[in-house]
DNA sequence: GAGGTTTTCGCCTTAAAGGCGAAAACATGG
DNA sequence: CCATGTTTTCGCCTTTAAGGCGAAAACCTC
């Protein structure tokens, strides 16, 4: 009878006549489970079959949001954090929104700077390095990391270290994000650069 | 009054409650211009701004979708095609629309390939060079762009070639876009191939 | 057949990513 | 306090992809 009843599905509610949709999804997330401080949001897609609801047709548009690793905002007891590879059945559409969410997400690691926003202000390349591989779902190289972004120029050596762990081993330097990173920074273009370009040779 | 007649807008509807917003576009562009051969579709973005046009807010589904450059549907007389260089006043917010709909272009032409899309079934490498410069807005190389293609798989030969010009020249060999190729693939990964993974050394 | 045109190919340079091991910098146990 | 284990960082090299440039190929017209 009500299938989707005792299913975890994702926060967000009803569209109001006087705010935009990210507006609303940031007032639904406020409202609902404490989740302030994301430092990224951006638009997933819309999800409009037909059937994707019982009853009345309700159209959604689903949503990426980061918020940094350090922050662990109070969530009412209804709520809970899933990890994205044992999900519990969701209610609706909502597993496939969620695995949207996550190949967006590793895509857009690989050839975007936003990673900012899943790393607290300051760090070490160890615990980037453990936020990527959590995120992309392998095990990313330390060091490659580590120069891949500092190649980009996104990586800037905050002058302190981290204090060594128990086991000792060499205080890990912190970084952080260059502050021209702080916005995402979409693709890199492959296929030509902006620089000059062809007009290979005689044109007249 | 009137800020908006007269003004050139994008084709476009309202969601009818048994389709999906995909087949809604779809179905609205074969009504209003004859645009049925869509090589591609896909979803821009939403747009929500309680004041993107006047009266009750209407949420807008922008879509790209691209038609390969051999056919020019048949379009109504109050229906025009505009060069995104030279856009005329538009209605609302569908300048913004467009130049978002143009940027995704650019971005996914670089690192997916979707430019099957914009090619007709078979093609020379200028002609392609051409399609692609057109929507990059920069000219790109003929040989780097043959060679980009072909590395990553993508280009097929035919064994015909085209006629060559009136000015003479060596006739072109006919392409092809490899069969799978004919789905948007999307980014190659860049921070990681799928490959075996680090695991650098002891760990006991 | 000479000269002009367009396409294609081959070789080289540049740039970015990835691998691997050594060195650096810490902890702890004898 | 020195040897040993641990973790991080650095340097050098390899691999892969993109881009440049000129020569060769294949066609036209006069």
């Amino acid at each position: 009878m009500e299938p989707h009843a005792h299913r975890w599905s994702l926060p967000g509610g009803r569209l109001r006549s006087d705010e935009d949709i990210e507006t609303s999804i940031k007032r639904q997330l406020a409202e609902k489970v404490d989740v302030r401080q994301l430092a990224h949001v951006e638009q997933l897609a819309v999800f409009s079959a037909p059937d994707r609801v019982p009853g009345p047709r309700v159209v959604a548009t689903a949503f990426l949001g980061l918020v940094p690793s350090d922050n662990d905002p109070a969530i009412p007891t209804d709520t809970r954090w899933h990890p994205v590879e044992a999900l519990p059945r969701t209610a609706f559409d909502h597993e496939s929104i969620v695995l949207r969410a996550r190949d967006r997400l590793r895509a857009k690691l690989s050839y975007t700077n936003i990673g900012f926003a899943l790393a607290p202000p300051t760090f070490t390349i160890s615990a980037l390095r453990g936020l990527y591989s959590a995120a992309l779902g392998y095990r990313v190289s330390a060091t490659n990391l580590q120069r891949v972004l500092s190649r980009r120029g996104l990586l800037e050596p905050t002058g302190e270290t981290a204090l060594p762990g128990r086991a000792g081993g060499r205080p890990a330097a912190l970084f952080t994000f260059a502050r021209r990173s702080m916005a995402v920074t979409d693709p890199f273009a492959v296929l030509r650069p902006p620089g000059q370009n062809e007009q290979t040779g005689k044109r007249s």
